[in-house]
DNA sequence: GTAGATGCAAAGTATTTGCGACAAG
DNA sequence: CTTGTCGCAAATACTTTGCATCTAC
C-alpha cells in the first residue's frame, strides 16, 4: 500500500510540524497540480494562520526530500504533485490547463539510449506534450 | 543556405531598428543558449547605451514571429536560441550547463502516437534529458 | 509625418530570507 | 533544553510597463 507523505517524512527524519502535517494532507488529496498559491489557498482554508513562506518553504524542503515533485510548466508558477513510485511524464490541454498524466516506456528507453549515445547518464528527465483536444 | 535573422525580420514585417539588429547579430552568432543578462551583457559590448528592457522587448517580439525558440530549463531564467529548421531536444549536463542538442524521430513519433492516444493533437512538446558525463 | 520603438525608472510577479517568537523531539 | 520552524515584512530575482522622446519607413 502506499505510503502517506506524513510516513514519508518520518522515513526521512523531516520534522512534522503542525503546518507541515497540512500542507502534506492538502497534497495527497490533491489529484491536480497546484501552483503554490493554490495550494496555500487550500492550506488556507484548513489554518488561515499558515503563512505563504512556510507553503514555500515545505515544498522546498519537500522536493528536496523527494516527497513531492515540481515542474515548470508554461505559465511562469511552479506546480507541485506528490511524488508516486511510477515514473510518468504529462500531456497538457493549452486550452484548458488541464493535464493528463501518462507513461511511456518505449520513449523511456530510447532517452536512456540518446543520453548513452553521447556519453552520459541520465539523471533525470522532462518530457511535457502540449496539445489541443480533436474533435472526435 | 540559411536566412539570416534580419532577413526573417524583413520576411515577417518586423521593423528592423538598430538595436533589433545588434540582438539579432548577437543571437546569430551565440552557439550556445543565453539567457536575457547574458545576451544583454553580450549586445552591451556592441552598443552599451541599450537597455535590458530592449532586450527583453525584442526577445519576446522574436520568439513570438518565430525567429527564437525559448527554454525554461532549471534554474528560473528564460533562455534563448535561433530558431532552426530542424527541431531539436537538449540534454544538459546538470554538472556544467552544458547543453547537447539532439534529434530523434523515434521519439517524436512515440510522442505523436501518446497524444493521439487522449484525443489529442500534438502542437508543441518539450523534452529535456538531465545527465552526467559518465567517465569513460 | 506617424506609428511604433527605446530608455529609464517604477511596478509587477514569483520566490527567498532575516529575525524575534515559538514548538518538536 | 536546544535546534529548527513559523509568521511577518522586507528583500531579491526576473520580467513587464508607463511615459516622454526618438526613429524607421
Amino acid at each position: 500500500m502506499k505510503e502517506t507523505i506524513e510516513q514519508k517524512c518520518i522515513s526521512k527524519g523531516v520534522k512534522l510540524t503542525e503546518q507541515r502535517k497540512i500542507i502534506a494532507k492538502v497534497m495527497s488529496e490533491s489529484s491536480d497540480h497546484p501552483d503554490v498559491d493554490e495550494l496555500y489557498n487550500r492550506v488556507s482554508k484548513l489554518d488561515s494562520k499558515i503563512s505563504i513562506a512556510t507553503v514555500y518553504r515545505t515544498v522546498k524542503l519537500f522536493e528536496e526530500a523527494g516527497i513531492l515533485a515540481k515542474h515548470d510548466f508554461k505559465g511562469g508558477k511552479a506546480r507541485y504533485e506528490e511524488m508516486s513510485e511510477s515514473h510518468h511524464d504529462h500531456l497538457i490541454d493549452i486550452k484548458t490547463g488541464e493535464i493528463i498524466e501518462f507513461v511511456n516506456d518505449e520513449i523511456e528507453i530510447l532517452q536512456k539510449k540518446v543520453a548513452d549515445k553521447y556519453g552520459y547518464e541520465l539523471v533525470d528527465h522532462k518530457l511535457e506534450l502540449y496539445g489541443i483536444k480533436k474533435k472526435s
